[in-house]
DNA sequence: GCTTAACATTGATCAGGATCAAAGAAAATC
DNA sequence: GATTTTCTTTGATCCTGATCAATGTTAAGC
């Protein structure tokens, strides 16, 4: 769970080039050196619970986390999923609004909050890339509002592993293609939690999925996909735009 | 529709504390005056479509838009609504992501968006403002996320009853408070597109709590709260969760 | 190898909200 | 004031996805 000893400073760091601090000069780096420090979680433990004192910020280094949130009766959703180079925290809040949870085994680069608020005045540069990032997910939650509000559990599904194929493509450094293979993060509740759905109709849709060859499963997890444009067809979305996107 | 004239300056502008602009010094607002310019639009006119060039972002002043997107079939799904002070567009993007429509008469503020993207860097307090209101949006979004994905019909009203309740007490600088009386600013359908639901489902859940006596109407548009907790008390989140937010 | 626990699949039935259809109310236009 | 248009309500029926229940699969631990 651990990380190298030698990715543990900025200059190694596997996300340098994306997160926050990634437009930041090589002074910069040195003061959020000091103000940092590693925390690790295994697969499943919270991070932070939703009203929490939070005392840092994180940047997500490896692995994946969710961020929740939790009705009295126990109906949840997911409100996004947290990926290496993302954000976590906000400055000028000091209590957490959402439950962050650890997906996969995690490991996070947190800044002690206070000096990292400071460094945000006075580092034009943090703040103008926290803002792009804050942007970028501004857009994503809307666009995931449209999944969660108007798609049938079938493109629901379709759109998911879409937008998984695609980020897994992107990290490996790939276009996405057909015949691509990779690994769904979540298990069949965790994708209900985040698509709105019961994990029984995502288990059927998955099937469904299966038995029309849009997809193939080897065992639950590994999912290949023989056509691309087959997919993005059942995710109900046009086809320039999901292009564009 | 015209606003008078003696509001086309920034020291009389009546969202002067809450927009982008409000962290401003006197001699920051001059620049802006250089580069602003003002827009109205009937109810329905479309503001902008999405995937158009856009050369302004710009302050809602007075009115109501929304922020939506289409599938090709038709099936809408708003994003967000717009409402005084809030902010349209992006700097460092030069199309827009959503379609924005004006829902009732609307007046706009546009910023020329070459000028204003230099002032971005020039003036920390503009970016560090848009920094707050785009993070605001983003927990307005993901709490969105939760009445899409796991509402029944019935609290989804109900939540969008007590947001647009809280919103107008909060207009009126008054605290929401039982026997309130509140004007809808959408119409059955506009409700449906951003619930997540049908016209007729809206109709019929707002029959039902109207029969269920949580509401009074007056009209179709115009809403009375006999009791605020009861009307809370139908969303489906817990109580101190709503006194907090 | 056996047991157990976690995760996933599949089946049967139910219900909430969608769809199709008609009629009512209010505002706009003539 | 009559007509038209837009918005809304209500009814009947259907269907998608939820719920309840059982079984299957895999991996971990002993």
């Amino acid at each position: 769970m651990d990380m190298p000893l030698d990715a543990k400073t900025c200059w190694n760091c596997p996300i340098k080039h994306q997160a926050v601090c990634s437009r930041c000069e090589p002074d910069e780096l040195t003061q959020l050196e000091d103000i940092k420090y590693y925390r690790s979680y295994e697969a499943g433990q919270p991070v932070i619970w939703a009203g929490d004192h939070m005392e840092f910020v994180a940047s997500v280094v490896t692995g994946i986390a969710s961020l929740s949130q939790t009705m009295e009766d126990g109906r949840t959703q997911m409100v996004g999923l947290l990926l290496p180079a993302d954000f976590i925290g906000r400055p000028g809040r000091d209590s957490a609004p959402f439950d962050v949870v650890a997906v996969s085994d995690l490991t996070i680069c947190c800044f002690r909050k206070r000096p990292f608020e400071g460094l945000m005045t006075t580092t034009p540069r943090i703040a103008a890339r926290l803002l792009e990032m804050t942007l970028d997910e501004l857009d994503s939650a809307r666009e995931w509002m449209l999944v969660l509000g108007r798609k049938t559990a079938r493109e629901k599904i379709a759109s998911l592993l879409a937008i998984i194929a695609r980020r897994d493509a992107a990290l490996k450094q790939l276009s996405a293609r057909d015949g691509m293979v990779f690994e769904l993060p979540l298990t069949r509740e965790s994708m209900a939690d985040y698509l709105g759905l019961t994990l029984e109709t995502v288990s059927r849709q998955i099937s469904a999925l299966r038995k029309g060859g849009i997809i193939e499963l080897d065992g639950k997890r590994r999912v290949v996909v023989p056509s691309l444009d087959a997919l993005l067809a059942e995710t109900g979305d046009d086809f320039d735009e999901s292009v564009r996107a």
